[in-house]
DNA sequence: AATTAACTTATAATGATTCTAAAGTAGAAG
DNA sequence: CTTCTACTTTAGAATCATTATAAGTTAATT
């Protein structure tokens, strides 16, 4: 319910307003990750509130989520950039032919060999995003 | 030399212009891998010529080589778009801080366990980023 | 050399993102 | 409950990367 989220803003220093709060309704009351672009996280939430919203009350607000680990930013082909409310450490399946966009399980995908780091460097993070296709193409003749 | 540029723009059903030669000699005359921005290499190229050449025709001839396989397209955070010499399949190494992006040799690597598709997908491409930074980040109290 | 399709160019158009300055609002203090 | 202040939202302007356009230029063919 509200209060989850007001506690979930609050302790990230934000000030709970009516637009954080109807965002952190579209972004986190819900089972399944969820993968958006801002400006379809606006029509999400014009259409649910019956009203608008500025477009940089949305952009100011997912990059605070971004910087206090509530979504992550994805690396992907194109022009527009994604986000993802699960913000944990995983990783992608990309079908750019319909665009749509899966989460891969950490127990789905195993590296087990990565490449000696430079001196003084450690990993940060690993992405790992495999893009599919239909079967037929480039089919064995 | 020239005619080697020459060739393979031909084979591509390019015509070797001025431009499109210039910008050959600068991707593909080297021994390391390249990465590259388009308004770097715009100024490198004007750097080397000492004449102008228009982003159109930068922007133009870099997305026919991607299109030929002569350059691949990186996917990483930020507003500009990578493009990279190596165009065989390989993954990156990636420190935020610096900027720097280094290849990773196929045989450094290993992702040993794949997720399930769906049905009646198959894998087109896997792209791996290593995200690198300094040891002193979050150390050990 | 003449012809023509491909090419380069400068500039305009577009689209995503960020900035700005004014008006509104949450929370603290009285 | 009112006042005050700092933080927010907002609409619109500004910016940045990229793409489109239309006119002039050039490579290749005759």
């Amino acid at each position: 319910m509200k209060n989850h989220f007001i506690d979930r803003l609050r302790t990230s220093g934000l000030r709970p307003t009516k637009q954080r709060v109807e965002i952190c309704k579209i972004l986190f009351d819900r089972k399944e990750t969820f993968h958006f672009t801002i400006d379809r996280l606006k029509k999400i939430i014009e259409k649910n509130t019956k009203s608008k919203i500025s477009l940089a009350t949305v952009y100011n607000t997912v990059h605070a989520f971004k910087n206090n680990g509530y979504v992550k930013e994805i690396s992907l082909h194109g022009n527009k950039t994604f986000f993802d409310t699960n913000s944990e450490n995983h990783h992608h399946l990309y079908d750019q032919e319909t665009g749509d966009l899966l989460d891969i399980r950490n127990e789905d995908i195993l590296l087990s060999k990565v490449p000696p780091l430079p001196k003084g460097k450690k990993i940060k993070k690993i992405e790992i995003t495999i893009s599919i296709e239909n079967n037929s193409h480039n089919q064995k003749k």
